[in-house]
DNA sequence: GTATAACATGAGCAATAGCTCAGATTGACC
DNA sequence: GGTCAATCTGAGCTATTGCTCATGTTATAC
């Protein structure tokens, strides 16, 4: 490994026209396809710039060194997720509770499902960038909507310190899905998971056990 | 980096003097030490034999490659994990399932404790090693524990799949409680996460809403 | 005291990775 | 068709790291 350049790197050139522009998503896919088929090792500049068809000098003429490469794809992958989320949160303020939650989860899901393998390699064999790595950001956002509602809702619920409430239930709600990916696809795929998420979460949040949230699981007893 | 040796290599000399033994203890000392306080970009064999004031000889002597060394500072963690999760596994034969939750997060904090630092390198910095790291291969047997449990005591709980059941609980309590090491040591140190945590899975195993947790927060409305 | 095995040493090899730079090529605009 | 900037090229520099091996030192057995 040669040495490692400041963290923080001046910006390199932006691309003006439209061959450099095709040479900047050249490098970036090879970039995903590299990561996501051969793994974080495999991750070397030489060979992203190889795999897009380009020298090894045009790849640093956009991208100032390794990192910020690796921020980029991080960035368009945030952005993919990002866009759902939104109509999410529109639907949080008028829906019953356990719809919003039911919700929350499958969103939750639609975001390991843009690029599973992608978002696997980015969360889990990355090393963080900084202290602030962009999943860590992403679910302190949730959080504190999350915590939003629940301080709008506060007649629904049963819950005192709505900060920690909040605090679990996206750990939760992302813990459980990520590592379902890999370990649970069939639970996942059916929708049981997210029943019983979703089943755990409403009635930990209401004080209540409903039955509302069984929209799947036909055995019960 | 050099060439990263083959995977499963054979096993180097077994210390037979005192004075081996104590180099070997100091190599292992001093991989931990480095890990912890300079995170795992500084973890060099070079490095941990000059902290261990032993030439880098020696160090292989005893251990064949790098990730040796990184697996004998696991089974060493693990081995301090373990010891403490029999005496769980009695009490939850007889005791009440408030109680069987509420020891079974204790116990996952406990892990925690013992070496937070070494624990959070070794599960976020370390480069899975093989695609068994050592926290899946614990956090599946606590799986394979909790749904004997919820097998053997079917008639106090609402539970259909204790498959699905186990997986979701252990998931949740080894992600909100690792999480918590870092996120919320104060709620995590009053027990008032413990106390949240405790009632969300009572509620969830049982389908009944207990005040039973209720060990601790004097807030509640 | 000597022979043998256990143990320790550290210079340096081989591989590899991040990144630079001097120069070639291409395109836009007149 | 000439000019200048944008773009591209890739050999190779610099640095680092995992690990070996020839050689030296210490303990044990007799």
């Amino acid at each position: 490994m040669a040495k490692r350049a400041k963290k923080t790197a001046n910006p390199r050139k932006t691309p003006e026209q439209d061959r450099s522009r095709a040479t900047v998503e050249a490098i970036v896919e090879a970039a995903a396809h590299i990561l996501v088929k051969y793994g974080y090792d495999a991750f070397t500049t030489n060979r992203v710039a190889e795999r897009a068809g380009v020298s090894i000098g045009s790849l640093y003429q956009y991208f100032p060194n390794k990192d910020a490469l690796l921020s980029e794809l991080m960035r368009r992958h945030v952005a993919q997720i990002e866009r759902g989320v939104e109509e999410m949160a529109a639907l949080a303020r008028t829906a019953p509770l356990a719809e919003v939650i039911r919700t929350g989860i499958q969103e939750n899901v639609r975001s390991h499902l843009i690029d599973p393998e992608l978002h696997r390699v980015l969360s889990e064999e990355v090393p963080r960038l900084g202290s602030l790595d962009w999943k860590v950001a992403f679910v302190a956002r949730m959080e504190d909507r999350v915590r939003g509602m629940l301080e709008a809702r506060r007649s629904e619920t049963a819950i005192a310190d709505t900060g920690l409430a909040a605090y679990i239930v996206t750990r939760t709600v992302e813990a459980v899905v990520h590592n379902a990916m890999r370990e649970q696809p069939k639970a996942l795929a059916s929708g049981a998971l997210a029943d019983e998420l979703t089943r755990m979460l409403l009635g930990f949040l209401t004080g209540k056990v409903s039955a509302a949230a069984r929209r799947h699981s036909a055995a019960a007893e």
